[in-house]
DNA sequence: CATGAATGAGTATTCATTCAT
DNA sequence: TATGAATGAATACTCATTCAT
């Protein structure tokens, strides 16, 4: 019965996503500590022992959601942006209509550039993340569209600030969303 | 010989500091469900059972540390500074000095912020606070100094920073600080 | 395969029954303060945790457990027994029957009276309890079979007595009970 | 100064039985583990620590408690009046007088029985203090005036009431007292 | 596989006892 | 001596994990 070893396999794939689906925002919004398995369970709508079948523990789903974060966040559209023959300007607007928009649409990026972030001020996550964007951020500093400073910083300020509305969105649903212009703002110079 | 009543008094009162003091750091680093008792006891050098005498529970202690955040994060020279007869340029910089000089200097302030931000994120702090910082980016704004925009959005995103790097220094001393001219640029418009 | 609804509903019932069974006896041997969750749960013969599945706390318990007594006090035959069309001699001779058999044969019996009177000695319980017993020693004054006094003093006297036996038979197996013409007699006339 | 040396000691003789005539109506009430030092104190008047100045611990201070409750028991008048050349009723009415005065007047009398009949019923005391009463009973039978049955039971029974209403007037002030006559009435043949 | 009742190690809280004043 | 703040072992309670069904 291949057939049915497939379906089986289908099943238990499923069953797995929802699971870490469910724990993203889960652990995003309660951490690790504040997460109880009993709460977990009844969020993501299935029995305590069934995610024993696929974790062998909250840490290890906890890890498992951290590769996930580390995706969400690092698979994005930035590594192929960078590459690009495009102004840095335009490279940040890009970037910035990128993250907002997904900021907004999408619970799950939310959730993953928020445990990100928190791993990295655990001193846990690579910080070669920011590597991405502090390249783009010289080029346009060369090219006088982006203001002066350490690009270093300026890179952590602009994901810091894409991390407070990260977790804003995942407190509440009704709040005031800064802008991609707002975002972008945060390291291009004004025109007058 | 009894202990002299003033002098009873005097031991409650340090000791019930000590405790309030030393908790807001561990809370603010660790969170209400990542802090043990009995690590905590350990970190302020004192007794399990101490903590019980001065608070009901470990709730109880953590609503304390709020309202001492409150505090903290209220407290500060902003409600004075936005009544003095000056432009709210001239007000944004020495608030942003203010603000970054307390977060170099004074770990309290931090956790302060840390705890009070977070607080505001789960919906269960006064936002009012943000009223103070809303009046300057409106005096700011019809002097022509601060960017246009929603008022209370710039203030969210002005103290959502400050709150980032209030983290970055619980969790670590080694970091690049926001210069008070980074942060005052949040409101400002650049000048050429 | 999930457990059936049913059978879980009845593990359940079962194991909640079987902690207020064996608790009912442990309370009322140790009293609230002198029971340990620890040793109880030994002597129940689960987990400790297994409890607080079922029960909030220990004083939940605790209160659970006086329900139970309340019933295993009350939902006896008296309140049958004083509507029959018997002399009151009859009747009281019936009901010391049935208690002294229950003291000797049904640990549950004497745990229940132990518990109830206790409550009532505490001014928690409700004293109407002894309402059915004076009934019949007014019936039985009336006759001339039962001695003369207040009604509810003797009433008092007889629970009491019965109380007494009660808790003698929850610490020792062996000791002299009381007989039933014993418990009787604290009611009825002599005869020559 | 010998003076002065006595007044010392007297200060710690009045200290000390003040310690136990309250403690004594404590655990009386409460049981040796429903008794908190903490509210035990707080009953006494003085503050915690003095307890451990005369009584090495709970457990120490709780055996003097049977000490006294024991003398208070037994150093009644009843093995004087066994002796004395009167008719067994005449004793048993005259023990009863005497039982019931003093569990109206003095606290002191029903603590001690109360405390005294629980460590019988937990088969810690001696129940030679049963032996006095017996011996009037049988005294009481020979002369026709005590009703059959077991000299031990009797005795027993007699002094199970006692304790019953030394409990009773432990926990409130305001309820119906048993009559020396109905205590005596226990042991007595009817008179018609 | 899925369930959820049961487990027991881990954490919160209490309370007898100590000790500096 | 007397005090009451501090201690930490004992006790209550929670929660990640297991396992029979």
């Amino acid at each position: 019965m291949p057939k049915s070893q497939e379906r089986c396999q289908e099943i238990r794939e499923e069953t797995r996503n929802l699971i870490i689906r469910k724990s993203v925002l889960y652990f995003a919004r309660n951490g690790f500590a504040g997460t109880k398995i009993s709460d977990l369970s009844k969020h993501i709508g299935i029995a305590q022992g069934t995610i024993y079948i696929y974790f062998k523990s909250k840490e290890d789903l906890y890890r498992e959601i951290f590769a996930i974060s580390d995706k969400i966040a690092q698979n994005n559209k930035l590594t192929t942006l960078v590459k690009l023959p495009l102004p840095a300007e335009k490279k940040i607007r890009m970037m910035s209509d990128y993250v907002i928009r997904n900021l907004k649409e999408d619970e799950m990026f939310s959730a993953g550039i928020a445990l990100f972030t928190q791993r990295i001020l655990e001193g846990e996550a690579d910080q070669s993340f920011y590597k991405t964007t502090e390249k783009i951020i010289r080029q346009g500093q060369k090219e006088g569209s982006v203001v002066h400073g350490n690009a270093r910083k300026l890179s952590e300020l602009y994901w810091g600030v894409v991390y407070l509305y990260a977790v804003k969105g995942l407190y509440t649903s009704d709040y005031a969303m800064i802008s991609s212009d707002d975002l972008a703002r945060l390291l291009l110079e004004d025109r007058k």
